[in-house]
DNA sequence: ACCTGAACACCGTTCAAGT
DNA sequence: ACCTGAACACCGTTCAAGT
């Protein structure tokens, strides 16, 4: 495990658990043992960190898509799963342009790959489904849906256009 | 005008042209002629002026959906086009919890009737019709389809699994 | 090779003081 | 009633200096 890696570790840890406020080169660097300036050794900077943990995050939910079962509705119960369990980087996965210079190759596409191959290799088909489970767990993670609201039913309803086709 | 609106007046046009890292108290209170210090005899803190135009953007997008002809296709046109012309303000009003009791009530139903009303009034079918549009136009915003994506044939099929229920 | 203290140019916010 | 300068507790980042 190199420094950087730890490093990463730290960072995703920190995120998730006290929100992107609390993800300060100082209160990292904190946690690592160290002062703030001595993380630039590792790291070019703080957008490098947040590049790192979308990259992470991005290939454990790539591997927790690709896991599921056969169909539509595991697919998109693991992709709200995985959401739901990692909030903060899934946030950060999603809204934000992906650094692609600095993504290791193909990592974007084998994420995308669990949800293309149940669209049947139809590129349009397969970005529907993503943005509507995008939307759903996105608008959840905000808290935007009425306090109370069936979500369960919710995902019903959407997916139930994209059935049998 | 109270001096408040004027405020979220020149912070509305900061935050669309010059986006969310210029809106700054600082520079803020410079367009309007006076120091940082000042702007808190007008709004209590920087979250009540990111409520303000979180409130404003939703009576206007509210409004540009009401006004959109009748059918799906449509209001799905309204919804994209009002995104992509406030892309900075779209996304502070949809990405963060709604500040409901600094809300004027109504103001989110409002903003939410056009399409309660195109689902016939299903609840679920709306927020389904909500979280597709929103998942599409917050990707595409990040910038996260692959450049050169016909985005237009994407909405088509997003849409057509909603078509004639 | 790795870490440090000091410093720089910023933030949001408070407050006593001025008119 | 409205605005100000000075200050506080923070940011990310740079850099000369230490081991």
């Amino acid at each position: 495990v190199s420094r950087r890696d730890e490093i990463l570790d730290v960072a995703s840890t920190l995120l998730e658990e006290d929100g992107p406020d609390a993800l300060t080169m100082r209160e990292l660097a904190a946690r690592m043992g160290m002062r703030a300036p001595s993380l630039y050794k590792h790291v070019s900077d703080k957008a490098d960190i947040l590049a790192g943990l979308q990259e992470r995050a991005l290939l454990d939910l790539g591997a927790h898509l690709a896991a599921a079962g056969p169909g539509l509705a595991p697919l998109a119960d693991a992709y709200r799963s995985w959401a739901r369990d990692h909030p903060r980087l899934y946030e950060l996965a999603t809204r934000r342009p992906l650094a692609r210079e600095r993504l290791a190759p193909g990592v974007e596409s084998a994420a995308a790959a669990p949800v293309v191959a149940a669209a049947g290799g139809d590129e349009h088909l397969a970005r529907a489904l993503w943005a509507m489970a995008h939307g759903l767990v996105d608008l959840e993670l905000s808290d935007r849906f009425p306090p109370g609201a069936d979500l369960d039913a919710t995902w019903r309803t959407a997916l139930s256009g994209f059935q049998q086709r």
